[in-house]
DNA sequence: GCCCAGGTGGGTA
DNA sequence: TACCCACATGGG
């Protein structure tokens, strides 16, 4: 059930972000790894640390694996969380090398249901990484739910109040058509960003102020 | 000095 | 099942 709104929402998101550039689309071990590093992480220093390890290391699952996990820590420090997320790394290359011999794109290849199982049961893949590798690089029809999509699509009365992880999922999905999938979720999180931010959203100067329930109405936020 | 950034997994009740 | 919390650097 696509309705007038939602499809007003996504004009209106077009007319008035660009949509970003997709790095590291072809190489889903790659968009893993980088995926990884941004958890909690703003972009410039996902970005650093992810060509501190391309510097360091083959960003493969064989070279990963066998990695000194010192070097992958020292190499993504200033992304945060590098204890965590070395480990992660380390674990998740190897686990790629012993249960598929290295090789995602097969994954990717799976029907959506099987292939995101499959990503789940990898350590440090979650839902939200698990939909990126699917929708970047399979290709699949998903949409990755992370802070801002969360956030921007209640405030937009796109997804229900009390919708969690899949809720929200689910209901954009059933909203959108999936050839819209990647647009809207790169756009959503480009006005999350701007102007549709936890503590400090700028209402005031939203682009879609108008066409959110909750903001045009009322007290908007300061 | 505080708040936040394209989450995840482990612990607890 | 449903929360709560640790993880942590760097920029605004």
């Amino acid at each position: 059930m696509r309705d007038e709104r939602a499809a007003l929402i996504l004009r209106r998101l077009k007319e008035s972000f660009p949509i970003p550039e997709l790095p590291e689309r072809s190489n889903p071990f790659r968009t893993l790894i980088l995926t990884v590093l941004s958890q909690n992480t703003n972009d410039k220093n996902t970005r650093r640390a992810f060509q501190n390890l391309s510097r360091t290391l083959p960003i493969t699952p064989k070279s990963l694996a066998e990695a000194d996990e010192g070097e992958i820590r020292r190499a993504i420090r200033v992304a945060g969380l590098y204890r965590n997320k070395s480990k992660v790394i380390k674990h998740l290359a190897r686990s790629i090398m012993e249960r598929f011999n290295g090789d995602l794109e097969g994954i990717l290849k799976l029907p959506l249901g099987q292939a995101r199982k499959t990503l789940l049961s990898l350590p440090g893949i979650g839902p939200k990484t698990a939909d990126v590798l699917l929708l970047f690089c399979g290709n699949k029809p998903t949409i990755p739910v992370d802070t801002h999509v969360f956030r921007v699509s209640k405030r937009l009365g796109l997804s229900p109040r009390d919708a969690d992880y899949e809720g929200v999922r689910r209901s954009l999905q059933e909203i959108y058509r999936s050839n819209e999938y990647l647009t809207l979720h790169l756009l959503l999180i480009s006005l999350g960003r701007v102007f549709c931010r936890s503590r400090r959203p700028l209402c005031g100067s939203c682009p879609l102020l108008d066409l959110c329930p909750s903001g045009s109405a009322s007290k908007s936020g300061r």
